[in-house]
DNA sequence: CGGCATCCAGCTAGATACTG
DNA sequence: CAGTATCTAGCTGGATGCCG
């Protein structure tokens, strides 16, 4: 990815070494379900229902998994309060927020190109 | 997603409509190979097979389907020289290279949180 | 309330083979 | 070379139920 012109070089095996990771990462991250989680909780701080609720279409099981992988990259931090009911709360840490950037930038792009899209889409479907 | 703070709102109806299929796009277009295909093109113009080998462990059958599918939204112009044998070009679009500027972002992203995220990994994994 | 385990229908994606 | 079709193992994710 972002390594490629090292190719060759002696640092090849260090570099590739954290090139598979940033890609492990990568694949990851780049997952619909853990974008539109980013997106929902952006600076505020939601608990486990309040971010099913905001996130139309998401099942329980889908959003604990991915709130569980973001948690174990440091994406998200989870605050449990020992109560009765328990009261659960995730919010985005500072990397996370550095990723939601990015999301938010493709979710300007998204709304950008709307409508080029729909046309492109109606040409091939031609 | 962009429009939550319209909710309520008479304009509701269309906007819904809009940020549905731009949901649906953002599920589309937020898919590891798609990705990895939008960085691997970059500013170049790659024939299927350089493609293929520039991006490490694609199926023929991933590669096909995903260009397919970057070809419909737009972002993906195949060009096909009728000699023999074929030979057929990808290239991305003015839309296409919009959303590689937010692909590039995420990669950026990655390398500069790396170690923050493998330490996070080991943390969780303990 | 939030999380986990289980079950299973349906989809995904790799392998393979064939076409122009 | 590029694309399509078929077959299939295995994974994904929804539904459900139970637990602290």
């Amino acid at each position: 990815m972002v390594t490629k012109q090292f190719r060759g070089s002696p640092e090849d095996a260090d570099l590739r070494r954290a090139d598979s990771l940033a890609r492990e990462i990568f694949s990851d991250v780049a997952n619909k379900w853990a974008f539109l989680i980013i997106e929902a909780l952006g600076e505020r701080t939601l608990r486990f229902t309040e971010l099913r609720d905001e996130i139309e279409g998401v099942s329980h099981k889908m959003l604990t998994q991915n709130l569980r992988m973001l948690e174990r990259n440091g994406l998200v931090e989870r605050r449990v309060h020992p109560t009765v009911p328990p009261r659960v709360e995730y919010t985005l840490t500072e990397s996370g927020q550095g990723l939601r950037v990015t999301v938010d930038a493709m979710c300007g792009w998204t709304h950008r190109y709307l409508s080029h899209i729909e046309a492109a889409r109606r040409r091939f479907d031609a």
